[in-house]
DNA sequence: TCAATATTTCAAGAATCGTTGTAGTATTGA
DNA sequence: TCAATACTACAACGATTCTTGAAATATTGA
């Protein structure tokens, strides 16, 4: 994990339809969904959606097989707690004297 | 949390700029930084920090307190996690009896 | 082989976002 | 009160992204 991939990571979460996409695959995990079920669910153009879907499964963030002539996705779940350990790997590692004394809730102080 | 929310979130984690001053945040907390140690850091010109500064607290990712002429900038760490359940919030609901059969590594089934 | 189905690619316009300079507000120390 | 400092707000331009329709590709069933 590094910059570039979070940043594509989170850029691949940051639209409301792309939310809706993922969630709805971690619902249906771990079968996953082809697109037209996806479409149908969403209320979305096929062309849109498969614009989305583009996008997210070249961040990683989903996976694509091919079913004869449907598109099967499935959410990655794995890439999650990832991106999570990246944003808090070096948590209070300027001042680690002074780490949780005035913030109990933080995530890296629940180790 | 709501896709509304999420989104924006997942919106000021999405630029690598952005992302950048989370981890320098988290890094330093939980005491935080003042803008200009930030800009100072980050090598980054006054204005466009502030730019994303304000995008991030306006997203509740990031807190804010002022100093006298200075503003503190602190990490909503407790945030992260909040997101990463509302992800995972129905995952395999659809069909529970298959969940986890065919990916040991999915978070949702970490319970 | 042929028509229907499932999905993607492409192009184009609209909408949004990122960066920068300039100007403005607020605080500090003398 | 005055100059310096810290930071933000605004406007403008370029760059990127989103959405849609039309066309293309690939697979299926008859």
């Amino acid at each position: 994990m590094d910059n570039q991939l979070a940043t594509s990571l989170f850029e691949s979460l940051s639209s409301s339809i792309r939310l809706d996409v993922f969630r709805l695959l971690v619902k249906n995990a771990p079968l996953g969904l082809v697109a037209g079920e996806i479409a149908t669910n969403l209320s979305l153009p096929a062309t849109n959606l498969s614009f989305h879907l583009k996008a997210m499964t070249n961040a990683g963030l989903i996976n694509v097989t091919q079913e004869g002539r449907y598109q099967r996705y499935r959410a990655n779940l794995s890439v999650m707690q990832a991106l999570v350990d990246y944003l808090t790997a070096e948590c209070c590692t300027a001042h680690p004297e002074d780490c949780c004394d005035n913030d109990k809730t933080a995530h890296c102080c629940d180790h």
